[in-house]
DNA sequence: GAATAAATGAGAATTATTCTCATTTTTTAT
DNA sequence: ATAAAAAATGAGAATAATTCTCATTTATTC
């Protein structure tokens, strides 16, 4: 597992006991948390407004990336360097989100397109995110 | 312009002022609008409380899709019959929502992408949504 | 290791949204 | 058209998520 000490200090940021707690809870899920079940990973070891203000920090140095579950609680991820683009499918049963990359015919249409818009809009167009919504069928322990 | 009570009677809800005033609110404009910039445009003649509620009611009647801007404020806008599938592009400088259409072969390419996943993920995928992010170079008066 | 700078914890403040309930408006049935 | 019943509204209280304040603690710098 990645270092979270060697993350922060590569990042120029004070290597505290908050920060690291985030990022081990971080790490050890594959797939994105709510701000919740993060709270609650953490439970009593770092407060409510540290927590989000580490949040913001994470954001600041560009490894955190947030985003919102279809019932607009938020969501958050590590965003490391060799963490590839990806996009994510949510289920509607079991709130679970999962992470998934799209193959390589749709980035290329999908930037086609983006030209094309950016030139009928006049934009810049810098980021994208592809949100899925359905339910898991069997996969999954909450969902029968 | 589409008749707001006609909308209102047509879904078997009562025809009640508030309802009238959101949904011509928000025909008047042809892109999304956030919560805070609807409070305006009805100022003084809807209660807040009864501006969410009959958000929620104009929701559960499906002609109302409810989604966040990157600066996490919720944006509404109607949804009626004939209006086509779509998607939208943000402007990080001046706040602008675009409804935008993609073309047909990207849909495809999509429809091609989620069948793969749905077998990968053994899910049931039954909706989606595109953000696009970017800044409009002079289209707008607010950016300069 | 001391001085300086930065981050933390606890809870208050703020913001967005939902809830409560007495009153008003709309619908239904005559 | 009217009365009774049902539904919606307004005002503000309640709740939830997030940010802010500030005295104390922890990290960094030299």
């Amino acid at each position: 597992m990645k270092d979270s000490k060697q993350i922060l200090s590569d990042h120029k940021v004070s290597v505290t006991n908050p920060r690291i707690l985030v990022i081990e809870a971080l790490l050890e899920n594959n797939n994105p948390l709510t701000v919740d079940e993060l709270q609650l990973k953490l439970k009593n070891k770092v407060a409510k407004s540290t927590l989000y203000r580490v949040l913001n920090d994470l954001k600041k140095i560009n490894i955190l990336n947030e985003f919102t579950n279809p019932e607009n609680a938020t969501v958050v991820e590590l965003l490391l360097e060799d963490d590839s683009h990806h996009h994510h499918l949510f289920c509607s049963d079991c709130g679970e989100i999962i992470d998934i990359q799209m193959g390589d015919e749709f980035e290329r249409t999908l930037s086609k397109e983006i030209k094309r818009l950016e030139k009928k809009f006049n934009f810049s167009i810098e980021d994208h995110r592809l949100e899925l919504f359905g339910k898991c069928t069997d996969l999954c322990e909450n969902c029968s």
